[in-house]
DNA sequence: ATTTGAATGTGATTTAAATCACCGATCCTA
DNA sequence: TAGGATCGGTGATTTAAATCACATTCAAAT
């Protein structure tokens, strides 16, 4: 029983309010910590438990399987689960998907055992897991709204806000091939676009990194 | 109490194996049936109930936000139900998604009430329920693989099958324009597309219809 | 300080698909 | 059966983005 993590929940979990529920979570819960592009789960993996984000942002990204090539999924903040990793250890199979660590990051690992019973003790923690199916499942749909109906020049305005809300900053850090690898497109296109950013005034350019204005 | 609704969960819900909860699905449950075209559920309106489609074939789109444009989400068959509609009544919000019905069709409706109440009751409904979003989440993704790494040529060869395997049939009805806007493509692509697999000797062509060879 | 490799900038070319502009064929209905 | 509407076919043009082919800039290691 980790007193800390009642913490965690009590401010990030607010939908979790029963403190019997909050023990438990503190009991069974693991608290894993993982640097900044540090692979939380692989593909193929097995899971071995659902995920509460506390601290950080996780990037969640699925392979293709022709190719090697990625897509992203979304990013997930404190306060959120991976539905993927949670319908992955309902199901007991592999993961699909990779996450990692886009900040310095720490997480709640709650054993699917628990996870699992805790859908029919706890209203809450159901309705949890459900809304956050939800959320997720709403994100997805606007990803394909965004690649099937708007140009580069939008997705990649979208994928900045996103990144920047993610990790609550506005600067975002990493090379235009990167971010040509998570929109799916190639490194000059999202470069000669950044510019146009750039000559806008919305951003501002540096080696590595974009400030947005 | 519909002593039918047993039998067809019987028949495509072998998952919900509980004499009680089959009871309780025929109790609770309300038959509906749309014919070939009708509009099940539109953007906007109320989730009333789960929906688990017993007989037919249901199509899945959502709108864009902006343009009036749609992008087709998944179709669902015997067997199934839909996530989408479960955690929009879960939420009690309204629904961002339209269905219609492919082909003539059958559905068991399950007031919110009872949909939520079996998934601490039952384990077999809660099961049946995540497995359900879990399917869905996967059909999202590999729509999003595909709209974001294959070309139209492709995309639509996946789209004839996976049309072919909901109205199990070789034949399919509809106008080129009909795929474009599934596709989200222009009618024009789609038309030449569909010559070349016909000189291929994939398909057959005839007005309002493809046949499958 | 110089090298070396990664990150970025930029022009030229190619490509898939959209768009435009029209055609004829077929169906429906008055 | 005549006439409009819908469906499908096809060429020409335009467009967004990929790809190719470099040049430049920067940062870190030797």
């Amino acid at each position: 029983m980790n007193p800390e993590i009642i913490s965690f929940v009590k401010d990030h979990f607010t939908e979790l309010s029963e403190p019997s529920l909050q023990e438990g979570i503190a009991s069974a819960g693991v608290i894993r910590e993982f640097k900044e592009g540090e692979v939380i789960m692989n593909f193929g993996s097995f899971v071995k438990g659902v995920p509460l984000v506390v601290k950080g942002s996780i990037k969640v990204v699925r392979e293709d399987e022709e190719d090697n090539r990625e897509v992203l999924l979304y990013f997930l903040k404190a306060g959120e689960t991976c539905s993927m990793s949670f319908s992955c250890c309902m199901m007991e199979k592999r993961s699909d998907i990779r996450t990692t660590a886009e900040d310095d990051s720490k997480i709640i690992i709650i054993p699917i055992k628990y996870a699992n019973d805790w859908m029919s003790t706890y209203p809450s923690w159901r309705n949890f897991v459900m809304r956050s199916y939800d959320s997720r499942m709403q994100e997805l749909v606007k990803t394909l709204d965004s690649i099937a109906f708007k140009k580069m020049d939008e997705r990649l305005w979208d994928y900045l806000m996103k990144r920047s809300k993610a990790h609550n900053a506005k600067s975002i850090h990493s090379t235009h091939q990167e971010i040509a690898n998570d929109l799916n497109a190639s490194r000059e296109a999202i470069s000669r676009l950044l510019k146009q950013l750039e000559k806008k005034g919305s951003i501002a350019l540096e080696r590595n990194k974009i400030v947005l204005l």
